[in-house]
RNA sequence: CGGAGUGUAGUGUAUCGGUAACACGCUGCGUUCGGGACGCAGAGAUACUGGGUUCAAUUCCCAGCACUCCGACCA
């Protein structure tokens, strides 16, 4: 990708209402813009960032046996009224009514759609376990849209619902998708705490999230600096807890009595288990090992896509901008040619990014007729991992390379960086 | 929905009871080219909206709207 048609321009400044990281470097780098207050356009950078999470997350997400599909985001009235959802989760929906009368819901999840279209097909214990899931837009009308992506009104997620013909069976696939999980999040570069929590508006029964340490997340978890074993705020503070835990956790290890830490964080990930309550409710059967009728166990597990991207930008920066993982920089290297009025400096840089590019590597090419000083502020900014220089200083077989996490440049021939962006 | 803050050119700011200035960005020409270069010449604003006070309002007052933050809420 040349950089010169890279739509649109970087920003020196950041919008002056702007407060959160993740919000000041989204939109100077140019990875965001704002519609509205919670609501905002990917632009190619974010997209393609989004893009490389949602790769890891169907790469991982397809291990388990599950299969992707594309669910409507406009719902009907009548399948929400089934679970009594319609007047129970009334202040998160947006609800609309076309010109004849008939009312509607933009999506805020998929439960209800999801089994209306298994209880179609399901027939027998021998279509078990089923396991779908999506990619897509949900809409919540958040009271408060705030922290630039990570709380939106309108964000992409990917939900996978699963459908078990007994309790165990579900419980190892809760299980599976809780390890994806963490492999998921670990290929991004995360480290996670798994939590219990209270389900809101969508289950009554149990739930974990996952969580991301940063100063700039909206929930509060205390975790074992020893054995990793984590609780959120919300369970100590929730009547509801069955099985109470021990506050004593909040400074010292339950498990392994280790010193326990209370930090700031952001939910990238959760999962839900329903047990047979929402079968029931929408009377989605399938016919037993015995010949019976029989409710199956079903389970939701989200992913907020766009707020991963977010929740990293709060995790992994500095005061010059963004610093991406491997997996999800939006290009693999940045390329720089300095003094690129330079007729050679110009034709190497083409070759160089022509070879690239061959070898399958994702270039970002900053043609631009620009100082130095500006591409280098723009590549600390948009923060892909390795930054390439062509310039009168090198020549055909070495170029510079700098990493944006390092201070020190390198000089690396032209085979060995193919072979180390390649891995 | 309660509380607070902010609305001036594309962006960030300044100004002020007498119709708006600067920087960046943008356009043209030339010179530059290793950490946000420079010169010259340009374009770009009904000062968020609506009321009120006043001879006169971008400025003061009121209401509304928008955005941000705190709280409530939050798969």
């Amino acid at each position: 990708m040349l950089q010169s048609k890279l739509f649109p321009k970087t920003s020196r400044s950041a919008p002056k209402d702007a407060e959160s990281i993740n919000h000041k470097y989204l939109v100077r780098g140019g990875f965001i813009d704002q519609l509205m207050s919670g609501s905002w356009t990917l632009l190619p950078l974010g997209y393609r960032v989004v893009d490389k999470i949602n790769k890891i997350i169907r790469e991982e997400i397809d291990k388990t046996g599950a299969q992707e599909v594309l669910m409507p985001l406009l719902h009907p009235k009548s399948v929400w009224n089934e679970t009594g959802r319609w007047d129970k989760a009334d202040s998160v929906m947006y609800k609309l009514m076309d010109v004849r009368g008939k009312d509607y819901v933009l999506s805020f999840t998929h439960e209800e759609i999801v089994l209306d279209l298994i209880r179609k097909h399901l027939k027998s214990y021998s279509d078990l376990p089923l396991a779908l899931y999506h990619f897509s837009t949900k809409f919540r009308n958040e009271p408060r849209a705030r922290s630039g992506i990570l709380r939106g009104r309108e964000f992409i997620m990917k939900d996978l619902y699963s459908a078990h013909a007994d309790k165990k069976d579900f419980e190892n696939y809760y299980e599976r998708v809780k390890e994806a999980y963490l492999k998921i999040f670990e290929r991004i570069g995360f480290e996670t705490f798994v939590t219990e929590s209270g389900g809101g508006v969508f289950t009554d029964n149990f739930s974990h999230e996952f969580q991301v340490v940063a100063d700039g997340g909206e929930d509060t978890i205390y975790h074992c600096k020893k054995c990793g074993w984590a609780f959120n705020e919300e369970v100590f503070d929730a009547k509801e807890v069955k099985e109470p835990i021990d506050t004593k956790f909040k400074t010292e290890c339950i498990k392994c009595g280790g010193e326990v830490i209370k930090d700031r964080s952001i939910e990238v990930g959760n999962i839900f288990s329903f047990g047979q309550s929402y079968c029931k409710m929408m009377n989605v059967t399938f016919t037993d090992t015995e010949g019976k009728n029989n409710f199956p166990y079903f389970g939701s597990y989200g992913i907020g896509t766009s707020r991963v991207m977010g929740a990293w930008v709060e995790v992994s920066h500095d005061q010059k901008g963004i610093i991406w993982s491997k997996a999800t920089a939006p290009f693999a290297v940045h390329l720089i040619e300095v003094a690129s009025d330079k007729q050679e400096v110009r034709k190497r840089t083409q070759k160089l990014y022509d070879k690239l590019l061959s070898s399958g590597i994702e270039v970002l090419w900053d043609d631009r007729q620009v100082s130095a000083g500006e591409k280098f502020n723009d590549a600390d900014l948009i923060g892909i991992p390795y930054r390439l220089v062509v310039s009168e200083k090198t020549n055909d077989n070495e170029v510079e390379l700098k990493e944006r996490l390092k201070e020190e440049i390198e000089m690396i021939k032209v085979e060995d960086l193919i072979k180390r962006l390649s891995t």
